[in-house]
RNA sequence: GGAGGCUUAGUGAAGUGGCUAAACACGGCAGACUGUAAAUCUGCUCUCUCCGAGUUCGGUGGUUCGAAUCCAUCAGCCUCCA
């Protein structure tokens, strides 16, 4: 099929899907084949199907995922369909990332109820009618050895190695066990099973996304599909990429007030990134903001409030975002307290003679852990009672009921004797 | 099958008989400042206590007045040669 070919009002949407599709991605391999295949999908009317594989072990979704979720939205906006892959079977081996030994497997009800999150996490950002869930095991657990076999010998070791990750491995003399070869080889049958036209990934997947191309062609499927790949996104440090291990990251279940106190411990340079990636603001919009921030006519702080407001709104609702920006600027700004305290329940016999050491009050309520911890806190300042300040480690406190312990900026507890 | 190496606090990494609860970095916490839980600066960061004490350096058992440091043994991990 050639660009001559179609008509003019074929061509106009060939090119406006192509622009959305673009929009944020890093890389687009081929990026002439995706031209292809989004021209067939507009001339014959059957959608693409776009393919996105979710670790089964960690279900909670952050905003680093929702980079490739937003993109996969995108496609189902354009009428595509969605192919969400639960790899049960390669989360038996893990993603070689460098560290990861062989996982632990995960019992048939831990993967069914991970799924099961994730489905109610999901329905936040993407269309669940135009999604389709599968599990890998379904045909990776089928396979007979000579099938494995036969899917190993299209692939060489040098090709392998050519994977950042195993060639910097090797390098350095470090491990390299043969089962994380599988890694690859089994993400790509995934797509061959599935006659994946397109698959989604942060550039981390590259290697992985491209071998799925290869095997589909190995198997005979004439074209292979494409890969887009997305940026990373930074965690809260700035440096590392956001990830639950490294707990540097916003999950959109959090707590409102957390999602917004998270996103706005996020380092001012990321803001424009964060912008573009993970929130549906128009291009004009972003080019407009990033405008502002240079010229200074807008506050970076400003900025990064409307990005907290954003994500709350996104993923709690348009009530709770207003409510979160409010704590902030009470709790944060005018450094005052929050409207809602949580309230803890101090036993009575903990008390002598109606008096509790300070120390002991603390560790009581589980604002801190250890007494060390505890006496350190009173030492710098950090403790608070009913606004006034405790700093003599020796303290001897009275207890009353609706009394408010402060500990820190962020820790706030009202008491209730029983 | 053979040879060698590694295992230290949340993480990385010093430390090779007493001066080491153990450098340093990161992380974490707190304070100051501020424009925000950005940035920057400062302090703290095994446990229990008032000085002071207790339990730590893969497990176990030894040597020694005294061990993270020496020996034995077990376990785990890695590399090289075949």
């Amino acid at each position: 099929m050639t660009w001559q070919q179609l008509t003019d009002e074929q061509q106009q949407e060939v090119q406006r899907q192509l622009l959305i599709i673009k929009r944020g991605a890093a890389d687009i391999v081929p990026e002439e084949a995706l031209k292809q295949k989004v021209m067939k999908a507009v001339v014959t009317g059957i959608p693409l199907k776009v393919k996105l594989g979710l670790d089964p072990s960690a279900p909670d979704i952050h905003i680093g995922h929702t980079v490739v979720l937003q993109k996969l939205r995108q496609f189902q906006d354009l009428g595509h369909e969605v192919q969400l892959i639960i790899g049960d079977f390669t989360g038996r081996i893990g993603d070689p990332t460098g560290k990861s030994e062989t996982r632990k497997q995960l019992s048939e009800e831990d993967v069914q109820r991970n799924a099961q999150t994730y489905q109610t996490q999901l329905t936040k950002i993407l269309d669940l009618s135009k999604t389709t869930f599968y599990y890998n095991s379904a045909w990776l657990g089928e396979l007979k050895f000579d099938d494995v076999l036969k899917l190993a010998g299209k692939v060489t070791v040098a090709r392998m190695l050519e994977r950042d990750d195993f060639a910097n491995r090797y390098a350095a003399n470090q491990p390299i066990h043969v089962h994380e070869f599988f890694y690859p080889l089994m993400q790509g049958y995934d797509s061959v099973s599935l006659e994946t036209d397109i698959e989604l990934g942060g550039t981390d997947q590259t290697f992985n996304i491209l071998m799925g191309r290869t095997l589909q062609g190995a198997y005979e499927m004439k074209e292979g599909q494409v890969a887009i790949l997305m940026p990373l996104l930074e965690g809260l440090d700035g440096g590392q990429k956001m990830s639950k291990s490294l707990r540097n990251y916003i999950g959109i279940d959090e707590h409102p007030n957390d999602i917004f106190g998270k996103t706005m411990s996020i380092p001012d340079t990321l803001m424009l990134k964060y912008y573009e990636l993970t929130t549906t603001l128009s291009h004009a919009d972003l080019h407009e903001l990033s405008q502002g921030l240079e010229e200074g006519t807008i506050h970076p702080r400003d900025a990064k409030m409307k990005l907290a407001k954003a994500y709350v709104s996104m993923y709690h609702g348009a009530q709770a975002a207003d409510e979160a920006e409010q704590h902030f600027i009470t709790v944060f700004q005018k450094k005052a307290l929050p409207d809602e305290i949580e309230e803890k329940l101090l036993r009575v016999n903990l008390l002598e003679e109606g008096q509790i050491s300070i120390i002991q009050l603390l560790v009581a309520l589980d604002l801190q852990v250890s007494n060390g911890e505890a006496r350190r806190s009173v030492e710098q300042g950090a403790v608070k009672i009913n606004e006034q300040k405790i700093a003599d480690i020796h303290a001897k406190i009275t207890p009353i009921d609706g009394d408010i312990v402060q500990v820190g900026k962020r820790k706030f507890v009202r008491l209730k004797l029983g």
